[in-house]
DNA sequence: GACTGAGTAAACACGG
DNA sequence: CCCGTGTTTACTCAGT
């Protein structure tokens, strides 16, 4: 009909979706931008040389830093009269806190500077603790830092690709380059400062610590390929976040990824009395080894990678795996450098994921934005969690979370999506499905609770001409419900109808009469005489007869139920079915008003009274659960008593033992029901 | 292929 | 007579 093509069109504008191209757009543009500079003219500045950059110049930072070294040395020189270095004796602390410092610089710079370099710096205990504090700080301010280089370089390129003039590699190479240029001035600047504190008796260098402590910005060069990569994959249109932790794995490894396995210090930090394994591998590579999935593969190391060492600040050349061992053994093993070396790694993996979660939070913030634009619903990959392989119960559930209007009950839609999409659940499978009226229901199976999805997508619906994926009894029924008083004139739920779905604001005759058909139709609604005319209200309880289980396929079970003699053959996975189901009603008691409550509760009794009981999978049998709502279900249609009225026989059901009374005592309402309903 | 739920269309009745 | 409301029937479609 019109009105199927009409939606059809409607479906395929938002499915369109081009959102991951916005947002990936956005997400460069925020983070350009909010550089303040022109991409391109740092990019150029950045390629002839490190000091033309506009923004932060490294002198800049390396005097901000010193300044932070000054405090942090007084600080750790206060720290350490109250002991708060390592907990081994004076050596151990001396010697540890020597070390890590050095080592840090080591496995940070490795790129800038020459072993000679870094032989040069010596430091006494309280430097490198100062230059450990410090180096933390450089750190995150050198990742910062870097960050932004990398994002103007990210811009730019975007914008010469834009412009249809790829740019090549070699410019941004050349910009890394520049970049990697200004790290090592600010390394030099670091140095002399390190060397006016020395001279000043501030601190005292040991001959044999690997490098000076400018090593530390190296250590953001160390990893300029990670970070930006790390930002690219945030960025970068359809590669979602995952794509870019992985990035991040796979870019650290052997460095923050597996220092990150292995990060409890108490592994670490203490020197430990043996080095190497019968595998000829220091201790601590092999634990990490043994948890890596790298360690699995013969032939390959995490630590070992294009020939050469991927220990922090190695790059030793090795010619197969065997040499590479050695040299672990040989120049890595477990000592305090190598164990300061991973706490340096800790620190960068900590900052990496402070990083990581920071970008996480910003990319689902802009995809919440991006989704969330009522005016531009987006199609969304099905939110919501069918309960796949239920097909038959989970009709079930659906119908029982609908029960309770009022969204107490929130499908996992809204859990399981870190952002609210506005594309209606059953839009994307079912619902929508081409062709012929809109038979949706069995989108209104797939669907949630219809007043948790209305919820959610109350702007969508409101908004988009596109038709709300449940039948015309859920809505009248929501409609219903949604009123103080439970009940509604056949022109308020027109009028809810209109006012709710942009859908049902137009063939007003068409659904209208759909409306009425189905208010008649259905036992579910019952025609309360008022004083002001008729009104219409909800029987819960017809309701949730309304859709038995899709017990077809097992009459025999159906059979057993009714009975309720064999409740016990119930099989496994009905039961669990059954368990599902039930939780969206337990949660959901407090939906139901006094008179919708009153309705329902008399089917949680008759039903799940007797029958649940048994139902080893609920685990209560209490009767609020309404857990068994299949089974309940299917009792109901076959012998429950008809009393859907106004539920006023709430007693009897509960009193006589409806389960057992499969004829006799309902006859009435059997025949009242069955002729009807079941039999039709 | 039968059964069933759902949507649509239409006829009809009734009352304001 | 028109309109809104309510009921009912018939048909079709889709899922099981």
């Amino acid at each position: 009909m019109m009105v199927e093509s009409a939606s059809e069109t409607i479906r395929s504008a938002p499915s369109g979706q081009n959102g991951v191209g916005s947002l990936s757009g956005q997400t460069d543009g925020s983070s350009g931008g909010a550089k303040g500079t022109t991409a391109s003219g740092t990019g150029r500045d950045m390629t002839t040389g490190a000091d033309s950059n506009g923004e932060m110049s490294p002198a800049e930072l390396l005097h901000f830093q010193q300044q932070q070294a000054l405090q942090v040395a007084r600080q750790f020189l206060l720290q350490q009269a109250s002991g708060l270095s390592s907990p081994g004796n004076n050596d151990s602390k001396q010697s540890a806190s020597a070390v890590q410092v050095p080592v840090s610089v080591a496995m940070m710079s490795p790129q800038m500077l020459t072993p000679q370099q870094m032989q040069q710096i010596l430091s006494p205990p309280q430097l490198q603790a100062l230059l450990q504090q410090q180096q933390a700080l450089m750190l995150q301010q050198l990742q910062e830092y870097y960050k932004k280089q990398q994002e103007q370089l990210h811009l730019q390129l975007l914008t010469q690709q834009q412009a249809g003039k790829p740019q090549p590699k070699e410019a941004l190479g050349n910009k890394q380059l520049a970049f990697q240029q200004q790290l090592l001035q600010m390394q030099q600047l670091q140095q002399q400062h390190l060397l006016n504190l020395q001279r000043q008796g501030l601190v005292s260098l040991q001959p044999n610590q690997a490098s000076g402590p400018l090593q530390t910005l190296p250590q953001a060069a160390v990893c300029p390929t990670d970070l930006p990569q790390l930002w690219k994959g945030e960025g970068a249109p359809g590669q979602p976040a995952e794509d870019s932790v992985k990035q991040e794995g796979l870019d650290l490894t052997g460095t923050a990824a597996t220092a990150t396995s292995f990060a409890a210090p108490p592994k670490v930090s203490p020197p430990l009395s043996h080095h190497t394994l019968p595998n000829g591998q220091p201790t601590v590579l092999t634990s990490r080894r043994d948890s890596s999935s790298h360690e699995e593969t013969p032939g390959s190391h995490p630590l070992y990678g294009h020939g050469e060492c991927k220990w922090p600040g190695c790059e030793t050349l090795c010619e197969d795996l065997g040499q590479f061992i050695k040299h672990l053994n040989t120049e890595h093993a477990l000592d305090d450098r190598s164990t300061a070396q991973c706490r340096v790694q800790m620190q960068v993996v900590q900052q990496l994921e402070i990083q990581l979660a920071k970008e996480s939070e910003r990319l689902q913030a802009m995809m919440a934005h991006l989704h969330m634009r009522p005016s531009e619903p987006k199609p969304f990959s099905q939110p919501l969690n069918p309960v796949p392989g239920s097909s038959s119960f989970s009709k079930v559930t659906v119908s029982a979370a609908d029960s309770f209007p009022d969204g107490l009950v929130h499908p996992p839609t809204s859990a399981a999506a870190p952002v609210t999409p506005l594309r209606p659940p059953g839009l994307g499978s079912a619902s929508l499905h081409g062709g012929g009226p809109a038979r949706r229901r069995s989108s209104d199976k797939f669907c949630s609770p219809i007043s948790s999805e209305l919820a959610q997508n109350h702007e969508f619906y409101k908004n988009a001409d596109v038709r709300p994926p449940f039948t015309y009894a859920s809505l009248i029924r929501q409609a219903i419900l949604e009123t103080p008083d439970r009940q509604l004139t056949l022109n308020e739920i027109y009028n809810w109808f209109t006012r709710m779905f942009a859908y049902f604001r137009r063939n007003t005759a068409t659904w209208k009469n759909a409306v009425r058909h189905n208010l008649s139709l259905h036992k579910c609604f019952v025609r309360v005489e008022n004083v002001k005319g008729a009104v219409w209200t909800v029987d819960e309880r017809e309701y949730q007869k309304r859709r038995p289980p899709k017990m077809t396929g097992s009459p025999t079970l159906v059979k057993n139920m009714i009975s309720g003699l064999s409740y016990g053959a119930l099989n496994a996975s009905y039961q669990a079915a059954l368990a599902e189901s039930s939780f969206p009603l337990l949660n959901s008691p407090g939906m139901l008003n006094p008179g919708s409550a009153s309705s329902l509760l008399p089917l949680s009794h008759d039903d799940v009274g007797a029958p649940v009981e048994p139902l080893p999978s609920n685990g209560s049998s209490s009767p609020p659960r309404l857990s068994p709502p299949q089974y309940s279900h299917q009792v109901q249609v076959k012998e429950e008593p008809a009393e859907a009225e106004e539920d006023r026989q709430p007693g009897p059901p509960l009193g006589t033992p409806n389960p057992s009374a499969s004829g006799p005592p309902e006859d009435r309402d059997l025949e009242e029901e069955l002729p009807g309903e079941e039999l039709s």
